[in-house]
DNA sequence: CAATCGTGGGG
DNA sequence: TCCCCAAGATT
């Protein structure tokens, strides 16, 4: 990789990384998946953690590293449970690729590999929904074996001390290869989680307390006055809005319909209220009557269902019905509307239950 | 390789 | 209210 001419030399200190460490050491953060000092870090919770915070804040993944490490204390226990269990219980979570990655994962673990993650990045490269930083942050959080962990946290943190302008996500393998060039050989688990521990509490994007940084000394940025516009992002696109209705269909027995989505793309293989597609305009008369489970007379109820996912904003309004006679003619699933919290419902459909319950 | 893939909190 | 963002992976 060659040096644009306009940028400076590329330096820090020889004692960088043990002064980050010795930061850690007097910062350190109790985390629910963090093994305590002496203790000995289980891999299963280091991918599992690893897997749950990939996007996703600390506050949110902790509920669910906690539960399902008190249901799953082991990855043959995760293995040998239904994905449909995993679903539930990631339900909420978001990222859905992640728990069916991460149930397919504890398959070739638990039958491939006798239940032992492999301790080297390549290796773990190969399991599904490891991708270059799990792969990194397992090999050196779980095994204590060097290697480069580059998130969001260390993106920052490099494009600051070293006052890389270029913009993300172009200059991800120049921000890898400083990165590289910042780590030691000594603690690599420690090291790699005070990165990002300095990057989430310290080197944060918003007013970085740079007063409190063991590298404030060395950050070019600080030293230029512009860490609060590093690191440069490109511009991204807006999000669209889509509009669909759903179908809050209730039978004799008071069970709803609800359907099973399809394994592959948004929500894959989570649980929903069914509705028409969801389109840049919204559905037609024609449309609607096409999508309804039952050819009935919907009542619309009032009010809209908003829910921004992570590139469209959807704006739904619901129709209800009583089945009726004949309600075992709809396709999908009738389960009691008090049973609901043990479906694979995400976050927008539960707001669609409270809606049609609010106002049904 | 640009697009896809969730959610909730904070400024 | 709206945009930004968070311990990314996959195609």
């Amino acid at each position: 990789m060659t040096t644009p001419p306009h940028t400076a030399p590329k330096s820090a200190p020889s004692d960088a990384a043990p002064r980050l460490l010795s930061w850690y050491d007097h910062n350190r953060r109790d985390l629910p998946w963090r093994a305590k000092p002496g203790e000995v870090a289980d891999p299963y919770r280091v991918w599992l953690s690893e897997i749950m915070l990939q996007q996703t804040t600390v506050p949110a993944a902790a509920p669910y590293f906690r539960a399902f490490t008190e249901r799953w204390p082991t990855v043959r226990d995760l293995a040998a449970t239904p994905l449909d269990d995993v679903l539930v219980a990631w339900a909420g979570l978001g990222y859905y690729a992640r728990a069916r990655n991460l149930y397919k994962c504890a398959q070739v673990v638990a039958t491939e590999r006798a239940g032992r993650f492999p301790d080297k990045e390549v290796a773990l490269l190969e399991l599904p929904g490891i991708g270059a930083y799990t792969a990194a942050a397992i090999t050196a959080i779980a095994f204590g074996h060097k290697a480069t962990v580059v998130d969001g946290n260390v993106e920052r943190v490099v494009s600051r001390v070293f006052a890389v302008e270029e913009p993300l996500p172009g200059v991800k393998p120049k921000l890898r290869a400083l990165a590289a060039l910042l780590t030691p050989d000594e603690r690599p688990g420690d090291y790699a989680q005070a990165m990002m521990d300095l990057g989430a509490t310290v080197c944060t994007p918003r007013k970085p307390k740079c007063m409190l940084c063991p590298w404030s000394d060395w950050c070019a940025a600080r030293a230029a006055g512009i860490q609060e516009q590093l690191p440069r992002k490109a511009a991204k696109a807006d999000k669209p809005t889509r509009r669909g209705v759903a179908f809050w269909l209730l039978n004799p027995e008071g069970a709803v319909l609800l359907r099973r989505r399809a394994e592959e793309g948004l929500l894959g293989g989570m649980t929903e209220v069914p509705s028409t597609p969801w389109a840049g305009h919204a559905p037609t008369d024609a449309e609607i009557a096409a999508a309804a489970p039952l050819d009935r007379s919907w009542r619309r109820l009032p009010g809209v269902v908003r829910h921004t996912f992570s590139h469209f904003h959807l704006e739904l309004e619901v129709v209800a019905a009583k089945a009726g006679d004949g309600w075992r003619m709809a396709e999908g699933l009738w389960v009691p509307v008090d049973r609901l919290g043990g479906q694979a419902l995400p976050s927008v459909m539960m707001k669609v239950v409270r809606h049609a319950l609010a106002h049904a």
